[in-house]
RNA sequence: GGCCCUAUCGUCUAAUGGUUAGGACACCGGCUUUUCAAGCCGACAAUACGGGUUCGAUUCCCGUUAGGGCUACCA
């Protein structure tokens, strides 16, 4: 059996897309698990829509999330090979120049190059949908290149694949139709058949075709300035149109190569769903150790020792970067500076007990706490007081609780009190408390 | 219109003739809780419809319906 060579063959005239990037994922998958190689192959024909900055943005993603490939080439490159090519199959009489279509064009006479159709019934095998047959009839005899230098993306493809031997070809469900006529293509080139698996296509959240009008983010590029992992994106993505056949859910790379087989690959169109993606991506981002999550993010504070101790918190409130970044200039600003707050949202929870001498009974417990006391210490030392307000008053642990985590926060909602006193430190807690106090003596 | 592909909870999917039709995300409820999160527990929720085949169909066949793709001298 011949060594396994598939190809990602994106066409440069536009960012990349995730649909895109998932038929290459699904062809490096499927070549690495067979111990086969990837061709990466720029079609860049399109010589008016085609641009350098789309080629390179669409090979950095790809990286980005993990692939690689052993081969490259730009279709452009190949223009004396396709002439030489559609000359030949002219001369053998497979294809022919259409005379009575030639026209002038810029000063030159441009004749349409069309293939001799056999005009019979296509069987081919899919390796998903198993066989597939189209009456090749009504193609006629279709165009093949607009000009004897200039071939179309069905001879050009064709034409590339068999120089390159290219055993299977991966593709979206959108180029079903078009195998037919890339089969008579082949034949008339004497290239042999490869293998063709047609995967379901990425909806949008409303199972409609997507587009820019859908809502959907659609650029792979867009989901890593927003903050997604690449690990969460190749993860989310595989799993749209593949299972494992199992319940397992939580894939790397590496391991999606090898457990990914085209049997597990799904049929019908997958709706992208925002919220799932979002919840892969918190998974790995929970992974990542303290210190990978603040590089990964490029996460920045004035002070790096509490921005540290505050990844826990980060990776428990956000799913994203964006989302850590917002956090860490929002509701955590105050682990940075001192807020501000107000007298009327202090006493908010206050029925029967006074705030203030509650929060004086705070001083002496909080100047004796040891330095660097973890968020169980602190508990363990102030919940009882929160516990003997309960006991005694009518606003229960909040009379104590709410004021507290006010003082330290300046927010309405924040992290728990213990917690804001072990991430600010003692000093800084006990300067905050004193503040609240003054305020209330006012 | 013609040709082709597809069809299990809201979504991604598991189960390829015999299961109380399983999991995940979302949603809802409870526990916990000063708040917001998180965490734990639980509930709700599907085989599109109609015919066959079979002792027995999610599973195989046919039809209907619905969705999608192609129907270019774009890729």
């Amino acid at each position: 059996m011949n060594k396994v060579v598939t190809r990602i063959p994106p066409s440069p005239t536009g960012r990349l897309h995730i649909g895109t990037a998932r038929t290459a994922l699904f062809n490096y998958l499927f070549a690495r698990h067979a111990g086969g190689s990837v061709v990466f192959r720029s079609e860049d024909t399109d010589r008016a829509r085609s641009k350098k900055e789309y080629e390179d943005e669409i090979i950095e993603g790809l990286h980005w999330l993990g692939l690689s490939w052993d081969a490259f080439s730009r279709q452009s490159e190949h223009a004396p090979r396709h002439r030489e090519l559609l000359e030949q199959i002219v001369a053998a009489g497979t294809a022919y120049v259409s005379k009575e279509e030639s026209k002038m064009e810029k000063g030159k006479m441009v004749e349409v190059v069309r293939l001799k159709n056999p005009g019979r019934s296509i069987t081919f095998h899919d390796e998903i949908r198993g066989d597939i047959t189209f009456d090749s009839t009504e193609l006629g005899d279709f165009v093949i290149a607009r000009a004897i230098d200039d071939p179309i993306y069905h001879f050009a493809v064709v034409a590339d694949d068999m120089d390159a031997d290219i055993t299977h070809v991966i593709r979206g469900e959108d180029h079903i139709s078009n195998t037919t006529r890339q089969i008579l293509i082949q034949e008339a080139l004497g290239a042999p058949r490869p293998a063709y698996a047609h995967l379901p296509l990425i909806l949008d959240e409303k199972r409609a075709k997507l587009s820019k009008r859908s809502g959907t983010v659609l650029s792979l590029h867009d989901y890593r300035d927003e903050g997604f992992l690449p690990e969460a994106m190749v993860n989310y993505v595989a799993l749209l149109g593949w299972s494992p056949g199992t319940d397992e859910e939580h894939f790397s790379l590496a391991e999606l190569v090898k457990r990914f087989t085209l049997e597990g690959v799904q049929k019908g169109g997958a709706a992208w769903n925002r919220e799932k993606l979002l919840s892969v991506n918190q998974r790995w981002m929970r992974e990542l150790s303290d210190t990978d999550f603040i590089a990964r993010g490029a996460l920045e504070a004035v002070d790096e020792k509490v921005l540290r101790r505050a990844v826990p918190l980060l990776k428990e409130r956000t799913r994203t970067f964006d989302e850590a970044r917002e956090l860490l200039s929002g509701e955590l600003s105050c682990l940075f500076s001192s807020p501000k707050f107000s007298r009327e949202a202090l006493v908010a929870k206050e029925c029967g007990t006074p705030t203030k001498p509650l929060l004086q009974t705070l001083l002496v417990p909080l100047q004796d706490l040891p330095d660097n006391a973890t968020p169980e210490i602190v508990k363990s030392v102030l919940m009882p007081l929160a516990d003997a307000e309960e006991a005694r008053g009518k606003g229960g642990r909040g009379a104590l609780l709410w004021p507290f985590r006010y003082a330290l926060s300046g927010q309405e909602k924040s992290p728990d009190p213990f917690t804001l006193v072990s991430l600010i430190g003692k000093e800084e807690a006990l300067a905050r408390v004193k503040k609240a106090i003054a305020i209330l003596e006012e």
